[in-house]
DNA sequence: GTGAAAGCGCTAACAT
DNA sequence: ATGTTAGCGCTTTCAC
């Protein structure tokens, strides 16, 4: 930067302000400063950047793992989101474990990023108190937490789930099975889609069916596919299957095929996420659009409020994003 | 830190040789120091760190696109092998765009970073001159470029091909396509891959058959897709296909299964990758896995003794992983 | 419109 | 074994 200050025979506060788009600087001068850091090939040092102004322009996404296509997909999103607002973002994986997401959440690698995006997976409502201790902006994504201290960003799970139900519904099917319920669970995705999964079966007048709730081990492939293998040894009958993510829903798909079950013929099923594997399946998967662009988008359109201003006072937002039916050829009887 | 030093009643400097475990510190005076520390919930500011020490602990990775699943689970395999060297990773998404890749190569986003893992999508051998330019260490991830100035890190492409056909030959096959070929290209994965293709068919004493090749669009489902849809068009017939990769793989797969032909009985079909979502299809899909873990891991070791010693001298390395055959349904005839 | 100087929080010499 | 001091490269008052 001296060399610079120096080649272009100005100050080094010139250079300064040039770099930084200040006003009230000569053209010609500015462009003399141009031409000084293109000939050097110079280009700030960030940390130095970073120390005096207490920003480093990095935010990191916390999720539970990557090779999750629905997390994958999240993070590119919020890739895009970050880099449209010339931020940098530092992945961390929880691998979905308490004590990861904890010491993630207050660890020391935070002192390098002006804030987080934080997907729990593991902390729930009762964790809500320790989020308060973080001093550094967060915005909370999905459903783990909800009225906590801070931003939160998620999809109308409630909505989407009656929405996929009511799909099915439209299509003829009365037995639905929904897929991936955790019992009990009230809050969190599964306990708000099972509520959607019931709005709609009330509306349609169709008695709830306790057998027909399918819980699995986890929101995987292996899930959907343990979970639908169970469903069919108990002989329960059903012809529609809501998944309340788009992985089980292709577990289930799996098991179901091997089973001679044609689909959608004998069992309709609809997805939840719209992951980009959906679309080349055999059939392809119907499932929910959740709006993830527009989630990163605000989510990082909120934190990046919450940098400019740590101490506005203003009370903690929640935003619910647009979801959409996507109607593909697993809920659709051709002709 | 200064609040440490006077709480704990020592020297600033005292402090920051408890924090960096420096020798020569009494332990009952570390004691004081580390209590002082938890008390007042202190850590060290990374960037005035990153400012004196000229590192930032922070890496770089450049892929062309996390969704993509292969590229997902490489990030996810150098997240965790930078993570055991305390390294954080940045993750820098070049969408396959030549102008992305270069920008992010020489960008100003790298002053913040110690070092660069690049995988290449775009740039090719005659780019390999424009690698010099970059002056922080660089680490090569795929097949892109070889011979450059870096090291480089990637699997037997050549050989992993061969046993994924000879596995084919093994299982009875004789006409076996190749799909994914660039025709006229030599290195690149794909020009590697047909190498390994031809010497199996060769040592098995099977003629090489042009009409058998065949190239698609993109690396993709879509492109698998489409170029099944071409060859069973053509009316060529085919008993086995070796994939240059799983997405490829897949899309073949829906539509021979679309086609009404059985898999693996009447083709049999393997892919290259061993991406998570192979385990799970129907059927699940025979594949080979590249060494991902063990690529991830020599990367971020060379790159880590590339930014210890920068100007060593020491020329570039070359590390070829040890590739596995996975063997599944798609090859396998039941019974 | 531009320059001079202070200092962000830390580490590395050197001194004690 | 611990304290003192200079300075990393930048931004930011405050003069001019």
């Amino acid at each position: 930067m001296h060399e610079v200050a120096a080649l272009a025979g100005v100050s080094i506060k010139t250079v300064s302000n040039v770099i930084n788009d200040y006003s009230h600087i000569r053209p010609e001068t500015r462009q003399r400063v141009l031409d000084a850091i293109a000939k050097l090939g110079y280009s700030p040092n960030l940390s130095a950047r970073g120390l005096r102004s207490g920003k480093t322009g990095v935010i990191s996404l916390i999720i539970p793992d990557l090779r999750n296509p629905y997390f994958a997909e999240l993070a590119d999103a919020v890739m895009r989101a970050a880099e449209k607002q010339k931020l940098s973002v530092i992945i961390e994986q929880s691998g979905a474990e308490r004590d990861r997401e904890l010491s993630l959440l207050s660890g020391a690698r935070n002192r390098m990023v002006d804030g987080i995006l934080y997907s729990a997976l593991v902390l729930g409502e009762e964790d809500a108190h320790l989020l308060e201790a973080i001093e550094i902006p967060m915005v909370l994504l999905g459903e783990r937490i909800f009225h906590g201290p801070t931003d939160h960003v998620t999809m109308r799970n409630t909505e989407g789930a009656r929405a996929a139900t009511e799909h099915l519904i439209a299509a003829g099917r009365t037995r639905i099975v929904a897929l991936g319920a955790h019992r009990g669970e009230v809050i969190g995705s599964a306990g708000l889609r099972l509520e959607g999964y019931r709005q709609a079966l009330e509306a349609a007048g169709i008695d709830y069916n306790d057998a027909l709730v399918c819980e699995v081990g986890g929101w995987f492939r292996s899930g959907g596919a343990e979970g639908v293998r169970a469903l069919l040894a108990s002989g329960e009958p059903f012809d529609g299957i809501v998944a309340f993510n788009d992985s089980m829903a292709l577990g289930a798909m799996r098991v179901l095929q091997e089973a001679g079950l044609r689909i959608p013929d004998d069992v309709a099923i609809i997805g939840f996420d719209d992951i980009d594997e959906t679309r080349y399946t055999l059939p392809t998967l119907s499932t929910i659009n959740p709006g993830r662009d527009e989630i990163a988008e605000i989510a990082v359109q909120y934190l990046i409020e919450r940098i400019a201003q740590p101490e506005s006072g203003m009370p903690p937002r929640e935003y619910l994003s647009r979801f959409e039916l996507v109607e593909r050829e697993s809920t659709v009887v051709a002709g």
